[in-house]
DNA sequence: CAGTGTTAGTTCGTGCTAAGAACTATGTAT
DNA sequence: ATACATAGTTCTTAGCACGAACTAACACTG
């Protein structure tokens, strides 16, 4: 578990690089006029649409948090509720057209940023980097992986 | 720049990283009853004691959101405003002794999460990792830095 | 098919976060 | 004295996040 001052190194490391991370998606958002919490709420949405439990899964919130996200974010026009076939009680979020345009906007936009964060680094490292982080992401996601995966 | 498949790699691996410090704090504030805001507000007041704009500087807050924030830690005696003695505008914020023990017990918690995030990694992998996420701070944070020392 | 429990989502109330604009009071320069 | 800048607060508006209570649809069991 590690009782050396390096353990603080990776710590400090992660907080730090985070906190920058989060800066620059909060500036990204902003430029395209969404909240974080809207900007990753088009971006998970981009890959395919999503019920509000699977969404609160994904996101990390509750469904009653989720019900007003939503409803903004349907307001702007940027998504749509549409009726479940299978299940009357359920609700697929999808994008709307604006929102799908917008979204591949602003994600290419934060890409490129947060790409320039990691911007001094020469390729070899760049690499070495997205392979630890990799790895790190790997192992803590199981827990969340699992549970959706499970409950299927 | 990169037009290469690997420069997703760094990106998706801090970006997602970075979610995952962040759901790690907001756990670990939870647990103490904390916001993550006030989380980083005892933090960074663990330091020296800041003014209100040399506080919202370091956040990244507008003033005007910063009283609001500084005003739940008063009423919750995590925090004093006390009089700056060369400057009757200004305002030192500092922690109280409820503030400091909290913010030490949240500190020391938080760390201790952060770190057994990387806890899957061989002590010379996590090295490598804290040297390239130190490089990519450090080197983002100039700007940041520069305007401060500039503008004073 | 009736009864029971579960699941999907919404509504409501509370508190926190964040920003900008307008304002007060103090400080600084001229 | 005048004018300008700075430190903080107040007010308003909008969004975020939660839990508890609720509705409607589904699923199981007898």
């Amino acid at each position: 578990m590690g009782k050396h001052g390096e353990d603080l190194g990776v710590v400090a490391g992660l907080v730090r690089a985070s906190f920058l991370v989060n800066a620059v998606y909060a500036e990204s958002a902003r430029e395209y006029g969404l909240t974080v919490q809207q900007g990753q709420l088009l971006c998970v949405l981009m890959g395919r649409p999503y019920g509000m439990g699977d969404l609160g899964a994904t996101l990390g919130l509750e469904k009653s948090s989720l019900t007003g996200l939503v409803d903004r974010a349907v307001r702007r026009e940027l998504v749509r509720r549409e009726p479940d076939p299978d299940d009357r009680r359920a609700v697929q979020v999808v994008l709307t057209d604006d929102g799908r345009d917008l979204a591949e906007d602003f994600y290419a936009a934060t890409c490129r940023r947060v790409d320039d964060l990691a911007g001094g680094l020469p390729a070899a490292d760049r690499e070495k980097l997205a392979a630890l982080l990799g790895r790190v992401v790997r192992e803590n996601e199981v827990p969340t992986v699992f549970l959706d995966t499970v409950q299927r």
